[in-house]
This record gives C-alpha cells, sequence and structure tokens, in this order.
DNA sequence: TTGAAAGCGCTAACAA
DNA sequence: TTGTTAGCGCTTTCAA
C-alpha cells in the first residue's frame, strides 16, 4: 500500500496495478476523454492505492501548455499591491491557472528575472506596477509570449495596459480642491522616474494652470509612507505652508495624516485637506477617513483577466491599451466644497475580449 | 534572426545553427558542464539569434527537480500575511527556488488546491497561517514532499511549522495589563476555530487566573478589522466597559483603535488600553502608536528558510517544531506601569539546520 | 571535449 | 472503447 521507495508513481505503475494500459490511465485522468466509466473507477482505485497523481510537468511538455502565468510585484507593502495581486491570482486560478510569483524590490532590474520566468515557459507574464524593459518587451514579443502591465504604461505600445485615468484622476483632484476654496496647494510625487506619477501630476498641475491657480510646492515620497512623511514635513516647515496637499497615492496620503494629525495635531479636512489615489480600504478607517481617487480595482482585474483570455486564445493578438475611469471618493480628509465639480467625463468601459 | 513560426525555439535549432551536436547546447547552458569556451560562445551566439532558452520542464522532467515550491497564503488583506509572503518569496527566489502560489479565502479547504500543487512537483509546500489536513498530510508524507506550516501549528507531529511563543505572549500581556493597574480587562479573539488564536488566549486568561485577576470579557472579532470594530462597539456598549481589550492580532487592534478613538473619541493609553499581536509595521504610525507584541517575522521566514534547506537537501528529514520568542513593543495605545513585569523567559533560538 | 543514444512521464495519433 | 506507438525538449550515460 504505501511505495517508500523515492521513485515517484508513474501512470505505468498504475497500469500494471488496474491491468490495462498506460493510455488508459491518462485517459481516465482527462477530462472528457472517451474511457468506459468501470475502467476509469478501476485506475482510480489503483491510483489511489499507490498515491498516484499525474505529472503536470510530462503533461506540459507535451501540450506545450504549462498552465502558469508569470506575475512580478514590486513588494507588497503597498497594500494596493497586495489587493491587486490578491484579486488577479483569485482569477487567474478560477480559470485554471497557476501562478508564479516574483516579489521584487522597487527598483530591481527585471530583466534576469523575466529571463527566468521565461524558461519556465509561462503562458503569459503581468506586471504589477513594474516597468518592463524594452528589451524585455522585444523578447516576449518575438517569443510571442502575451505581456500585460497592471497599473502601469509602457512607452511603446508593444505590451498590453490596464491603467485607470490618472491625468484625469489628478485634474479632477485639482478642480475639486480649487473649488474648496484652497489657497497654496502642494503635490507629493512618487518617484521622478515614475509615468504613474508624473501623469497624475500633470493632470493635476495642468488643469490647475489652465484654472490660473498660483503655482504649486512640490516634493517627492518615494511611494512610500515613510518617505510621505519626511516629504510633509518639509512641507509643514515651510514659511508658507500649503492648506492643501495631494498625495500620488494613498500609502503616502496616510503617511502625510500620520504626521499633520498625529504629529502636529492638526484637523485634517478643517486646517488642511489631504487628498490620496488609489482607495485602498485602509483608507475609510475612521481614524484616517481620506478622501481620494478611486482606482476601479475590481474592473482592472476583470479586464486584466478579459485581455489574457483573448490574448491565450488567440496568438498575435494586438496588444491593447485599456484606461479605466476612476472616480472621487468624498470622505472628511478634505474640506468639502459647498459646490461640487461636475467629474462626468465620458468614461471608457472595461475592455471586453 | 526572427521566427514568426510559433513552434518554440528548441536546442536542436541551435545545435544546427551553430553546428555543434545538441548535447552541445545543453552543456553550453549548464553551470560547470565541460565544454570549450569556444564551442560554449559558439553556441550562445546561435542561441542569441534564435532567442532560444532551455526550457525547465524538459529539464524537470529528467532532472526530478522542478524548482517549485509551493506557497499558500490565507488571502493578502492581513499585512502580517503579506510581509510573510514578502520575505519569504524573496528568500525562496535567493536560493534558486520559484514560488507557486495560492491565495486562498480563509475558510476555503485547502486539499484540492494542494492537489494541483502536487501534481506540479512542487519539491515542498509552505503554507502560511492555513491548516493542512490530516488526510493531505498523510498524503505528502507518503510522496516524501516536505511541508511547513508557517505562523501555525498542526496537531499531528508529521510536518514542521514555526510559530512564535503564542502561549508565553498571551501570558505577558496579561502581566503588562496588570501591572498598568486595569480593573476590566477584554479579549478579542480571531476565530473559535483557530488554535493561534485560543493559544494566545490560553495564555491570557490561565496567567489572569494565576494572579487572581477579575473574569475578562470576550469577544470574536473574526480576524479582521470590520470584525473587530463591531466586537469592540458591543464591548464598549456593556454597562460596564472594559478598560483594557488584547486583540489576538494587530488587525483587529487597529480595529479597536478605530472605534475607540475614531469613532468614540476617546484617547488610547489614558481612557482605555488597547494591545495587538504580530507588529506590522502600520502598528508604529504615529496615529496608531500600537503597543503589542511582536512576532520576529524575520527570523521566522529564516528559520523557515533553514528547515526547508535541511528538508530538501535530505529527504525523510524528522518533521521539526520550530517556536521563536517574541517581545512586547511598549507604545502609547496602552498604559505603561511603572514598573514592568519581567518578560524574561529563557526563549528558544531560532532552529538552525 | 564531443556526439550518439536512451530515456524522463506523459499525450495523441492511429489501429484494432 | 482500448492498446500500440511515437514523440514533447531536455539531461546524462557511454564511446569516441
Amino acid at each position: 500500500m504505501a511505495d517508500s521507495s523515492r521513485r515517484p508513481v508513474t501512470s505505468y505503475d498504475v497500469a500494471k496495478l488496474a491491468g490495462v494500459s498506460q493510455s488508459a490511465v491518462s485517459r481516465a485522468f482527462t477530462e472528457g476523454a472517451k474511457i468506459a466509466d468501470s475502467t476509469r473507477e478501476k485506475v482510480h482505485q489503483a491510483a489511489a492505492t499507490l498515491g498516484y497523481r499525474p505529472s503536470f510537468i510530462a503533461r506540459s511538455l507535451i501540450t506545450r501548455r504549462s498552465n502558469l502565468i508569470g506575475v512580478v510585484v514590486p513588494g507588497l507593502v503597498n497594500p494596493f499591491y497586495a489587493a491587486l495581486l490578491d484579486a488577479l491570482s483569485h482569477a487567474l486560478n478560477q480559470m485554471g491557472y497557476r501562478v508564479l510569483l516574483f516579489s521584487m524590490l522597487q527598483d530591481d532590474d527585471t530583466d534576469p528575472i523575466l529571463e527566468e520566468v521565461l524558461r519556465h515557459r509561462v503562458e503569459a507574464v503581468v506586471m504589477v506596477s513594474s516597468s518592463l524593459s524594452s528589451h524585455f518587451s522585444y523578447e516576449c514579443q518575438r517569443s510571442g509570449l502575451p505581456v500585460l502591465l497592471l497599473n502601469r504604461t509602457n512607452d511603446s505600445a508593444t505590451v498590453s495596459s490596464i491603467t485607470s485615468d490618472n491625468v484625469g484622476g489628478g485634474a479632477a483632484i485639482a478642480d475639486f480642491l480649487l473649488a474648496g476654496g484652497h489657497q497654496q496647494l502642494a503635490f507629493i510625487a512618487g518617484r521622478d522616474s515614475s509615468s504613474t506619477s508624473r501623469d497624475r501630476e500633470t493632470g493635476f498641475v495642468q488643469r490647475l494652470a489652465q484654472r490660473g491657480a498660483a503655482p504649486i510646492m512640490r516634493e517627492t515620497g518615494d511611494w512610500s509612507l515613510m518617505g510621505a512623511m519626511a516629504a510633509t514635513r518639509r512641507l509643514m516647515a515651510s514659511s508658507s505652508p500649503p492648506d492643501a496637499v495631494f498625495c500620488a497615492n494613498d500609502m503616502m496620503a496616510i503617511g502625510a495624516l500620520n504626521v499633520i494629525v498625529g504629529e502636529m495635531g492638526c484637523l485634517a479636512g478643517r486646517d488642511i485637506s489631504i487628498v490620496g489615489f488609489d482607495d485602498i480600504a485602509m483608507g475609510a478607517w475612521p481614524l484616517f477617513n481620506l478622501t481620494t481617487w478611486q482606482q476601479p480595482l475590481t474592473e482592472m482585474v476583470a479586464s486584466a483577466i478579459a485581455i489574457l483570455r483573448a490574448q491565450l486564445a488567440q496568438q498575435d493578438c494586438a496588444p491593447v491599451q485599456c484606461q479605466l475611469p476612476g472616480k472621487l471618493i468624498l470622505r472628511g480628509s478634505a474640506r468639502i466644497p459647498a459646490i461640487l465639480p461636475d467629474f462626468s467625463d465620458d468614461p471608457l468601459p472595461p475592455y471586453r475580449a
């Protein structure tokens, strides 16, 4: 009954015990194969006795399908990434794929990792908020491997991407803060090298300029809580500190809140307005009560899945740039204007394959 | 130069182009194989031209080593799990393994998932805070697959586990709150079915009883922020609300803080003491400033790696139960007694293989 | 140092 | 419905 011999049980062992051919064993474990119930039963019995389970490795070799999707995430301290990964991995598992995970440090070079991923013959690669070198973009393209950037765009339009409308979000926040009567605005950027941060800033600053607002103050928070805390302290130490701060993501907004409320004892929403970007769950907690721009996480993942399905089904599928609308979530960390600006642009619907 | 034919490039294609045998190609991509530099160079050249990379699938089939470790996590909303996964996946990547990730819903049955994992021929399984059915424990054992429970124990000693001293932590918190002169203590449990929660509660309650304290109030918070918020509201609605609440993890403690500070306007550490368990990064933020029991995350992951190394190197390695010491992190959410109790038990050192 | 040849455990024709 | 056979792309003897 037990084995103890370290040689793993193969379909031949099962075949011998069940008194059938090896291919019968294969069929017994294949969904919808033509096989008699009695045979399948015999095989399963024998398999259970021996502790046999089909090897996906051998199967992959012949079917040329690994059932693996490579997922690259930039560390999981940012709850938005953690939430994205969680939702994505569930959805992928649901459709029968397994996730080969790579957690990177934020400034790692992804190329060596991607090289590894490709050797595993993943059927697609999803990069969460990470950038793809043009070299690897080319490598993936020529091996016909679908690549999907989630929460990030790429200059070259050779890979698909899903983002929400960062520029529009930044602009809407400008309108919102102006409507609230704020005088001295500030922006805390993620990183200067990040296109995501730049888009949000561009939308914000351009709209402000259009409306004739004064120039803003600006700091960089390195996308992190700590970085944003330091940035906020610098901002507030100014001779004319801002009365409103827009942070390029929620983590940094919460960092700002921690300094302004926790360290300085100010009341956010009255003494100063803080606005974030992402709408992570934490922002809704009473102690933060963060006004923010919501990125439609569920729709982003749904679109990711739809795009992947399409690319997996049909190779040489054209890359898709999918941009989803977000929306302002009004909570208490920023003053609410008497008359709210109209945010109803014409939002793009989620991508459907 | 390019291919366009969807058939993936194999070592034969490279061999032909380079004018060598297929086995030469294999050697050119094998660390420390006996091959002339000139040959290796030719092969790499040809490989680059064709966009060839060795298939781990084919290699795995013959070497019987997948280089894959299955990692099961119970969802990533809890930052402690996210941090654990992050650290673990880095360490595993470092030692040349890839992570096959499964994110479960908290009350999912892990068995069907594990069945899948085994078919991928993972070389070990790490289960983060998830339980293993005795059936699967047996299955893994008989296929000689190392299993490691991280942040969880198992009744049967057939699999390895790494935990911190939950009972001791609970007891230390009892001492700490008693020393602070608190009268009416409360405990918010994770789940009644969770051994982790029970251990922390047992340590807490037994020490309280030893010291002749009054019986405590008790609620269940479902390990979640929302659950803990509801539990805290129930607790505080009592005719004699507690003056100190010990929560079975930090997420729940932060939930309690959100209700007590954010909703009720109390001052934690003065009006009421809140203590958590885990020491997630968030607890240190000024707005929470959470007093808590630290689980030694880094050491837990280091021990996990050490144990895995041992089990991967030598099959039929005996399972190890590793319990690491934690420590109290004094911050502002709980009153600090004039005289601090002595917490210096004799802590177990981290496991070394 | 190289090449020829034999599999790793399975799927997928094909024939019976 | 079943068994026979030929690989999937690689590593690894074994001879040369």
